[in-house]
DNA sequence: GCCAACGTTGGC
DNA sequence: GCCAACGTTGGC
């Protein structure tokens, strides 16, 4: 049972890392999302998954970690029943945040799917990946991480 | 602010 | 079930 992955994309503007951070362990919804390829990653997360949070629009950077601490349920914020979300909270901040220039400039990241897709709000993240982005992020990974 | 890429909608 | 038209996203 190995743990999974993923990416989280938020426009500063309607909801930024600090609005995340200050929701604490309590976490908050991941709601809003309308787009079906982001709603099924998102109901394969489990509890303890981890994933980045990435600024689209003008920062266009990872600034920090999350962990998945709800899984899919009704997204309280429509009643369409197809839409669903997950709950996360923030676990820290990376040190040095990570800029999609430098994502796209590295080869061992050009299958990412933020490459590729660019436009996909919620996506998988490969373990080496993370790794990579950790450690680029200032992320120190020890045998707890 | 522009525009390419993508996803969704709706007419047929 | 196809595809044109439209809307949205997000990089530049």
């Amino acid at each position: 049972m190995s743990k999974h992955y993923w990416l989280f994309k938020s426009e500063k503007s309607t909801w930024s890392w600090e609005d995340q951070v200050a929701k604490g362990d309590a976490g908050e919804e991941w709601d809003g999302v309308r787009n079906y390829q982001a709603r099924n990653f998102m109901r394969e997360m489990k509890v303890g998954d981890r994933g980045f949070f990435y600024l689209s629009q003008r920062d266009r950077e990872i600034v920090g970690i999350v962990e998945i601490i709800a899984e899919a349920h009704p997204d309280s914020t429509t009643e369409d029943q197809r839409w669903e979300c997950v709950n996360i909270k923030a676990i820290q901040s990376l040190p040095t945040p990570v800029s999609l220039d430098q994502i796209k400039t590295d080869p061992r990241l050009s299958d990412m799917v933020l490459v590729k897709n660019s436009r996909l709000s919620v996506q998988p993240v490969k373990e080496d990946e993370w790794r990579i982005l950790c450690e680029m992020g200032g992320i120190v990974s020890g045998p707890r991480q």
